[in-house]
DNA sequence: ATCAATCCTTGACCTGGATCAAGTAATTAA
DNA sequence: TTAATTACTTGATCCAGGTCAAGGATTGAT
């Protein structure tokens, strides 16, 4: 999303506050536009039956999110939950469309934009069925460092908790991992931060199927 | 995809022929343009470390795929290949673009799809991460019956074995579960025909994490 | 129709990771 | 700072479903 179209955007948008645990809309729900978070946290996520989480995107400022039902036609796929105080840009549908319409660019990038996302489900998808939890985790960890300057120092932007959601597993199975990696000498682990003491073992875990018992 | 969007697309392709299990693009290959099933079958998988298969979508005749590449200007995120004898409509890329900005209803059109394969994506992976075997194959067997006017007769269009790529399991397991859901009288299976015989119990099963042991 | 090649089923076995429970560390509120 | 809440760790146990192996059913090719 290039700078000019934001403007345009922010011009017809109205914005809302939610605090930290603050539901933003529940799957089901009637889509009637589109978000993006201007600052602060969000997670998008399904509930089992059962209560079980899996969280299918965390974004930051800059995310457009829930916006596939104002597409679709259909109600919102999951649910969307606040992860600490948070403002948001809400665009109403109508509004939406014309804008889209009359600003030729747009489309692309928006058709970009869903692109990128199906490519990042394409990859969670396999993630999720052909991948172990370690190399799950492994993948995980190499994003964030990739997202924070390639450090090999990397802060968990989230709690344990919420990432085992992620990438779905249980915090009792990311806390054992976490132990059997710190056993392996590929990463060191104080509370929120992860220092990354070995990244090609890491990344071979993350690809393979790699012992790491 | 209306039928006069169609028209046009179809003015400026070019049309591909596969045999059977031939592939149509690699994962990591360069997309340059979109694709489109005229007739017969298609599957886009991934494939593992280890050559574990999922599958991410099978297509049929009117089904737009591969066209990712070409907004998002990455490679392909998963492979694709031919499952019967097909015909390919191909669309190069930028008389692609030049008809998108060229036609403006039918950018509203494209990202209602990709919209819509966003949703059957969150579908997918809560069914992987938050729904066991029994759950999703229970799914797979309602969503059939949808697809062929909602008939209690249905007939597999794959092979067991690909089914069990698609939702995320083994020939063995699929086999096993069949078995299970006859005992329960959910079902009949005959070689490649399903009798439903207990809608509403299959349809607990699909939601819940109901017994079926 | 017959043979070969797939595809599917069934049994025996094993293991990754979930669950339950109980204790410890880290935050947050007062 | 301390108390209370919430987040994390560790151990013990269990089971869904994957793997391996061997036999049976379908399908396609000649």
């Amino acid at each position: 999303m290039c700078d000019e179209h934001l403007e345009k955007i922010e011009d017809i948008a109205s914005t809302l506050e939610f605090k930290s645990r603050e539901i933003i809309f529940h799957e089901g729900d009637k889509g009637d536009g589109f978000y993006m978070v201007e600052k602060g946290k969000i997670k998008v996520f399904k509930l089992s039956f059962e209560g079980k989480e899996q969280i299918l995107h965390i974004y930051g400022p800059g995310h457009l999110f829930g916006e596939v039902p104002a597409f679709s036609g259909k109600n919102f796929p999951a649910s969307s939950m606040a992860l600490e105080k948070t403002r948001i840009i809400f665009l109403p549908r109508d509004k939406f469309v014309r804008l889209i319409t009359d600003t030729p660019g747009l489309s692309m990038n928006l058709l970009a934009d869903l692109s990128m996302r199906l490519r990042e489900f394409t990859v969670q998808i396999e993630n999720l069925s052909l991948k172990e939890v370690p190399a799950r985790l492994a993948a995980y960890i190499i994003t964030l460092s990739k997202e924070q300057k390639n450090s090999d120092k990397v802060v968990l932007p989230i709690s344990k908790a919420q990432l085992s959601n992620l990438i779905g597993t249980t915090p009792e199975t990311v806390s054992r991992i976490f132990k059997k990696m710190m056993a392996a000498a590929l990463i060191d682990v104080q509370t929120k931060t992860i220092i990354i003491k070995d990244m090609d073992g890491l990344t071979d875990l993350s690809e393979s199927g790699s012992s790491l018992s």
